[in-house]
DNA sequence: CGAAGAATTGAGGTTAATCAACGAGGGTGG
DNA sequence: CCACCCTCGTTGATTAACCTCAATTCTTCG
């Protein structure tokens, strides 16, 4: 997929400034005013929104050229967290609006997130726990389709938290755990230790989820 | 919230022309090549998208000034059906793309579909069955807040089917049927006919969603 | 070594799905 | 006009999937 520019060289290069965040870290709150649009340059974000009663919906996972930090209003509907060491750009937002180049630009990007929203709103409407598990797979492997197209076996690093799988899928982390397991009893998968590097058979997963998506 | 322009007036004005359709009319397929962008001038639409195996998730219902037909590669990844006699703006795609006012204006419409779509994750992923359905409800009432804020109940018309509400709310059609029938029960809702006018009690409502959301 | 955080696994409970029967309009054709 | 059918909605009984609670292991870190 195209990434558009919002970048350096850009006449709105003017208005970003790079920032950083550790492993973790929050880099805004659900809520709070929005003074920035952010574009991932390296590193992994979640975004994702609380109700008032404590349950957590991850919405989704960026990397690389993604943005998040938009909002119709003027505040953040959902809040950004650091996976992993982070690099953004970050484009003051009132001037930003004002460039209809930026708006533009945003525009093709958004457009990508509206249809990856779609995907996730069928995994949770109307996905089981494994097939979701399974789509999250695929999700990790991701643009790694292509280099990994004639493969028998991807390697992936899974870097969220089960309970954060479980948050992102509509699942609890027992459920996400369970469906784990099954998918390695199955040889799907394989890892040795959770936060070590997995295997996937892609013939096997492409053969599970070919049927019915 | 603010309805950009996308309209006559605008420069890009030449690119559109008006078209008509019937209740339960579809007006773009899932897979089809995306020729046009689409504006709800009256009436309502739902987008939704199938699963090989016949699963259904809709995505959102939109009325007017709502925007369908977005899609960020040349293929629309959804379909979109007429819920009530419709009129739409069609913008040509091509055209439209290149137009960089176009893009600015239509980013701001994808900008408040993304926080409904936020909206309906967290809903999807998180929220009980009668929960969804009074989510639902408060939809129905929708921009209504302003009119019925001083109101005690509200009257709505529900133009979704059961099993067309179920697969909105990632539900089945007898969930749906048994939570409508619930909170009749309970009076927070009050019909006598399903495709007739309902009344909700907005006092109520707010009391069960008010804590949760 | 002990404590804390994460994952796994099991047992049991709850919610929603499934299967099934029935009733209420609305349309069509005899 | 009425009988029939078809769609839609409601409700009940049962099943299955997932959640909750709980115990245990593993790893990391102080």
């Amino acid at each position: 997929m195209l990434q558009p520019s919002l970048s350096v060289g850009s006449p709105i290069a003017g208005l970003a400034r790079a920032l950083d965040f550790p492993s973790r870290a929050t880099i805004v709150d659900e809520g709070e005013p929005a003074r920035a649009i952010y574009r991932i340059v390296s590193g992994h974000v979640m975004v994702s929104r609380f109700l008032p009663d404590g349950r957590r919906q991850i919405f989704e996972v960026l990397g690389p050229g993604g943005v998040f930090g938009v909002t119709p209003n003027g505040h953040h509907d959902s809040a950004a967290e650091a996976l992993t060491e982070v690099r953004l750009m970050a484009f003051d937002r009132q001037a930003a609006e004002r460039s209809s180049e930026f708006n533009a630009a945003l525009a093709d990007l958004l457009k990508a997130q509206l249809c990856a929203l779609h995907d996730h709103a069928v995994l949770l409407g109307r996905k089981s726990a494994v097939e979701r598990v399974m789509s999250y797979i695929e999700d990790l492997i991701g643009v790694a389709d292509a280099q990994h197209a004639d493969d028998d076996v991807a390697i992936v690093r899974v870097l969220m938290t089960r309970s954060e799988i479980a948050d992102y899928l509509g699942l609890t982390l027992e459920t996400v755990s369970r469906a784990f397991s099954q998918l390695k009893r199955e040889g799907v998968i394989g890892y040795e230790r959770h936060d070590g590097p997995m295997t996937v058979d892609l013939k096997r997963l492409k053969r599970l989820t070919g049927r019915n998506l």
